[in-house]
DNA sequence: TGTTTAACTTGACATAAATCAGTGTTTTTA
DNA sequence: TAAAAACACTGATTTATGTCAAGTTAAACA
């Protein structure tokens, strides 16, 4: 699979002294567009990539000046907004290659926190900098105006979710797009590790986590996954994804593990 | 008000022959950025505006190809989502100066539909040749990565609406909202006509009908707001405001309409 | 204008998921 | 390595909101 290869890559290239967007094997994620290796160079001097940031620590916090958008290389982040009421609601989790930070340009002011939820490493775009290029590499604009467009149809997804769907069906639905995301990565569609506490999952799912539990418990069962502690197998994918509301499309869509 | 009279210049303006950015006095809320009038002057040849859309009809439709964006001139329109299992997921209401279709850039196709809620008028943006203006008038690359990010951070704020508020509270949310949209456009904040139904409410705000309407009138027996059938007045903004879950700022809040 | 159809309201009842309370299990930190 | 703290699971009970059923009003249409 070459998914694999790729990270293998990765983990090669990182491991150097030096990291550049043209040997980081995420660029074709990350950046998915045709640049010319001048540009690409023009890109990668605007990038700033710090130390590695520690589990808890937060990427920008809601209020703060829009000064950055960030690329993740390794790790994972959650977002979440804060009602003047106090209450917290995780808009989203963010794998390596994908970009935290692109709704800051609704105002001047990040509308939401960004916390790392294990060791992470990213690479930071100071805004000024990406506007600049923006206005010279037509290619790069194009590719902002998709992500956002992205993240505006991934949150209308969510809308749907949490308005129309029971307990049972968000969960899945979680479980399966969580798993679509590490397989674009390289990483098992089948096996992998839930980076967020169940609380964060809850959240997310606008459940409590007692429901939370309780469908873990009751998926473990009815053996459509297993799992220890945060490491999770999905076991059987047709019943999930009839469950998360994709009809099964007849035939073994369960053979590709 | 300076607000109404704008309302009466945008009305003059446009039942005259032939309608202009330079004249039309929602630019300031659809474009807000500073164009000199050759830069206005090229948007607007590249502007397409169409006979009136009779209730009911679409704008685009889900999956369709992505060709235009459209900027609403007078009238209201809902965007909707439909789940492959038939489900639909109405995403938002767009009133005048609103820009509808921005999620298209997320693919070459729109992941929602748009219908038209009262007779509408519209200003259609091909979007290929907005692109070529977005890489040739900074300003306008900007304006509408706003725009984008605007759309994200209200998303955002629907799921907290969605996963954590009650029935009242989101229903308080809904109507403030609007209140909000109707005075920036110059009409009144305490008085204004629902273009939606019920159906549409409940659907956005993800309850029942009969939850809805139920608030309705309860909200009424408790005179937070009075109705007449689509008319809504607003009589309680601190109660409302509280319920929405913005903490009331002391003072007389209320004084002001 | 009257008739049909769709939209809205109200009440009775069912239920999914929240809340409350308590226990066990990891992870953190001292 | 032990103690503390955070996290995860389970059971009993409550409750907000959904569903079903029926009636009323308003809008569309002929």
């Amino acid at each position: 699979m070459s998914g694999e290869q790729n990270i293998v890559d990765f983990i090669a290239s990182s491991h150097g002294n030096k990291t550049h967007c043209s040997t980081c094997s995420l660029s074709a994620l990350c950046l998915p567009i045709a640049l010319d290796s001048n540009d690409l160079d023009t890109l990668d001097k605007v990038i700033k990539r710090g130390r590695p940031i520690q589990k808890g620590e937060l990427l920008f916090k809601q209020g703060d000046t829009f000064n950055a958008v960030y690329a993740i290389r390794t790790g994972s982040v959650k977002t979440f907004t804060v009602a003047p009421t106090g209450e917290e609601q995780i808009t989203g989790f963010n794998l390596a290659s994908e970009l935290v930070g692109l709704s800051g340009y609704s105002q001047d002011t990040y509308p939401l926190s960004a916390k790392v939820l294990e060791t992470t490493t990213v690479c930071e775009l100071p805004i000024e900098k990406l506007e600049a290029l923006c206005d010279t590499i037509p290619g790069l604009r194009k590719q902002m105006m998709r992500n956002m467009g992205s993240e505006i149809r991934q949150d209308q997804q969510m809308m749907l979710q949490l308005s129309k769907r029971s307990a049972d069906e968000r969960l899945a639905y979680f479980l399966l797009e969580l798993s679509r995301r590490f397989e674009r990565r390289g990483f098992s569609a089948k096996t992998f590790r839930l980076s967020m506490s169940r609380v964060d999952i809850s959240n997310y799912l606008g459940l409590a986590v007692e429901t939370v539990s309780r469908i873990f418990t009751r998926f473990q069962k009815n053996e459509l996954i297993s799992t220890e502690n945060k490491e999770v197998t999905l076991l059987d994918f047709n019943a999930l994804s009839e469950l998360a509301g994709n009809p099964v499309l007849s035939k073994e869509c369960n053979a590709a593990h």
